[in-house]
RNA sequence: CGCGGGGUGGAGCAGUCUGGUAGCUCGUCAGGCUCAUAACCUGAAGGUCAUCGGUUCAAAUCCGGUCCCCGCAACCA
C-alpha cells in the first residue's frame, strides 16, 4: 500500500438533491483514502488523490433548469454547494472537486474531442432510432417493447459517432489480461457477456436543435457532444490532462474507480475505448458497489417519503452513520437499511464493545491510579498474546483494504476490541488492583493500549470519534498503531461515553 | 435453451477456486462476573449447506439435471 493511491467518484448528475446513493460512494472514497494515507509512512498528504464533482450538462439538467425557470448555469450554481455541504457535513476529505461547466473541464474535452477526431476515430452517419417524442430523447428496443414510452416513431438524424467497436477486441483482451480490472468478478463476467454481443460505435453528439446544453464539438458547431464522453473525461481533466504533465503523470491512470453498478458499461466499455483511442492506460480498478435497499425497493429520491442514513447524521453523528454503511455493506453487494438494523450495529459495536472498553479502562485507572496512567511491569504471556493481536492489525488491515473487503476489515478490529473485553474478564484487574497494583497496571496498560491501536486502525471510518479516544488517552490526537502510544503517567481526564447506548424506538 | 450471479441454523454473511470435524455477527436459552454504557465473559440449543443424480475412501466444495431469486441485454446520468 505504498504506493500512489487515486480514487474517484462518478461526478454526480445534478437534476436533483444529492441522496444516499452519493453519499455511499463518496463516504466509501473517503474511508479509502484515509486507509491509504494512514499506511503509507511518508508524505502521506503527496501519495493520495481523491477527486469528485458533478456532472453539469445534458438533458436532463436542462429539463430541470426549464422546470424551474432558471438558466441551465444558474440550476447548477444552486445544486452544486448542496454537494459540497452535505460532503462538509459528511468529514469528506476531497483534493479537488470538479464540475463539468469549469473551463479547466470544458478545455479538455474539446482539445480529446479534437484529437480523437483528427485520429479518424470520429465520423458522422445517419442515426436512426425510436424517438420518444414526450421524452425527448432516443429509446432503446428493450425500453419500446416495455410499453412505459408513449408517442414513438422511427426518427433519423445526422450525427457523429466515436468507432468504440473496433476496440472491442483489445477490450475483451485487457479484461482477461487484467483480473482486477473490473470488480467483483460478478460485474467483470456481466461486461465480458455483453462483450459477446457485437460492439457498435457510439453517438457522442446532440443536435442543438434538439438540446443545446452541453460542449460544443470543436468541429461542428451545430452540435454539442453527448453527455457520458463529457462526463467521464473529468477523471483525467480532474488530475490536468494536457496542461501539467507532472501532475497528470503523477496520479493517472487512477488505482480506483468506484461506481454504482448501474454505471458499469459506461465506465467499462464507453471509457475504456475512450482512453484506448487517447492511448492512455486505462485505470487500475472500476469497482461497482451495491445498492442500498429500503424494504423492497431501491432507495433512490423517487422515494420521497423514506427514512434515510442520512437523516441519521444529525442525530446520532456523522461517524456513527459512516461506520454503520461502511460496516453493513458487503462491498459489491446490495445491502438493506432498516432503523433497527442501524440501532443494533450501533449498540452491539459501537456502545457495547468500543465504547463500553473505554470506560472500564479509564474507570479502573481511576479508581486505582488516580486517573494516571500506569506504567507495565512485566508481560506475561496474556499480555504477549493480546498485543500480538493488536499488532497483526498492521498487516490485515491494509490486506484486506487492498482487497476491497472493507466490512472485513472493520471485523477485524472489533474481533480484536471484544479480544480486550475477554482479557479484562480472565484477568480481572478490578481483583488482581487489592492485592497486586503493579499487575493490575500491567493488565490496564495493555488493555488501555490495544484500544487505542485499534482506534487508531478505525479512524478512516470514524475519524472524530477515533481521535477523541486517542485524545482522551494519550492527550494528543495524533493517530499512530505502532505499540506505546500510551504514556504511563499521563493524567486522565473525565469523559462521557464516546457512544451512548441508543434505545430501540416502539414499534409504531 | 441470450449472458451472468446467487439459494448455508430465526436474521445477515464467510467458507466453494486449492474436496477431508460447517465459521462469524446479531437473536434465543442457561450460567458467571460486578470494573463498565442492564454493558462484559462462558456454555447451550438450532443447519439433510435449494433439490435430484453422478464422480470419489470422502462433496457445502467437483460434474450434470430441475426449481426459485436477482442482475445485464448500451448510447436516458
Amino acid at each position: 500500500m505504498d504506493k500512489k493511491f487515486y480514487v474517484t467518484t462518478p461526478i454526480y448528475y445534478v437534476n436533483d438533491k444529492p441522496h444516499i446513493g452519493h453519499a455511499y460512494t463518496t463516504i466509501l472514497a473517503d474511508v479509502l483514502t484515509r486507509f491509504h494515507k494512514m499506511s503509507n509512512s511518508e508524505r502521506k498528504e503527496d501519495r493520495s488523490f481523491f477527486l469528485t464533482g458533478l456532472d453539469e450538462h445534458g438533458q436532463k439538467v436542462q429539463q430541470a433548469a426549464e422546470s424551474r425557470g432558471m438558466d441551465p448555469q444558474a440550476h447548477c450554481d444552486d445544486l452544486s454547494p448542496r454537494f459540497i455541504n452535505l460532503w462538509e457535513k459528511l468529514e469528506i476529505q476531497y483534493d479537488d472537486f470538479i464540475r463539468t461547466t469549469q473551463p479547466r473541464h470544458k478545455n479538455v474535452v474539446q482539445s480529446i474531442l479534437q484529437k480523437v477526431y483528427d485520429k479518424g476515430d470520429i465520423y458522422m452517419a445517419e442515426y436512426e432510432g425510436w424517438y420518444s417524442v414526450s421524452e425527448e430523447r432516443f429509446i432503446t428496443e428493450t425500453e419500446k417493447d416495455s410499453g412505459d414510452f408513449r408517442d414513438v416513431k422511427k426518427l433519423k438524424e445526422r450525427n457523429w459517432f466515436f468507432k468504440m467497436g473496433q476496440y472491442q477486441e483489445r477490450l475483451i483482451q485487457h479484461i482477461d489480461g487484467h483480473p482486477g480490472f473490473l470488480q467483483p468478478d460478478s460485474r467483470k463476467n456481466e461486461i465480458l457477456g455483453f462483450l459477446k454481443q457485437p460492439l457498435s460505435d457510439l453517438c457522442i453528439s446532440r443536435p442543438k436543435t434538439r438540446m443545446d446544453w452541453g460542449i460544443e464539438l470543436p468541429f461542428d458547431k451545430d452540435y454539442v457532444t453527448y453527455v457520458w464522453f463529457d462526463a467521464l473525461i473529468n477523471y483525467i481533466s480532474g488530475v490536468a490532462y494536457l496542461t501539467d504533465d507532472a501532475k497528470f503523470n503523477k496520479w493517472w491512470p487512477a488505482s480506483v474507480h468506484l461506481i454504482g453498478k448501474d454505471i458499469l458499461t459506461t465506465h467499462a466499455v464507453y471509457w475504456s475505448t475512450m482512453l484506448f483511442s487517447l492511448e492512455l492506460p486505462l485505470p487500475e480498478t472500476i469497482f461497482a458497489h451495491g445498492w442500498w435497499l429500503m424494504g423492497e425497493s431501491k432507495m433512490s429520491k423517487s422515494l420521497g417519503n423514506v427514512v434515510s442514513p442520512l437523516d441519521l447524521v444529525d442525530e446520532y453523528g456523522v461517524d456513527c452513520v459512516r461506520y454503520y454503511l461502511m460496516r453493513e455493506m458487503v462491498l459489491g453487494q446490495d445491502a438493506r437499511f432498516t432503523m433497527e438494523s442501524f440501532i443494533k450495529r450501533y449498540n452491539s459495536d459501537l456502545a457495547n464493545d468500543f465504547g463500553n472498553l473505554l470506560n472500564r479502562v479509564s474507570g479502573l485507572i481511576g479508581k486505582y491510579f488516580n486517573k494516571t496512567i500506569p506504567a507495565v511491569d512485566k508481560n506475561t504471556e496474556a499480555e504477549d498474546r493480546i498485543k500480538s493481536t493488536a499488532e497483526k492489525l498492521n498487516d490485515i488491515v491494509p490486506g484486506l483494504i487492498e482487497k476491497y473487503r472493507l466490512h472485513e476489515a472493520i471485523e477485524e478490529i472489533l474481533q480484536v476490541v471484544r479480544g480486550v473485553n475477554k482479557y479484562m474478564e480472565q484477568q480481572a484487574p478490578w481483583k488482581v488492583a487489592k492485592e497486586d497494583l503493579a499487575r493490575a497496571g500491567t493488565i490496564l496498560y495493555t488493555a488501555g493500549e490495544v484500544l487505542r491501536v485499534c482506534a487508531v486502525h478505525l479512524a478512516p471510518v470514524m475519524p472524530k470519534k477515533c481521535e477523541q479516544m486517542n485524545r482522551i488517552l494519550t492527550g494528543d490526537g495524533l493517530l499512530d498503531s505502532d505499540w506505546g502510544g500510551l504514556k504511563p503517567g499521563f493524567q486522565l481526564e473525565s469523559h462521557d461515553a464516546l457512544f451512548p447506548r441508543l434505545e430501540m424506538p416502539k414499534a409504531q
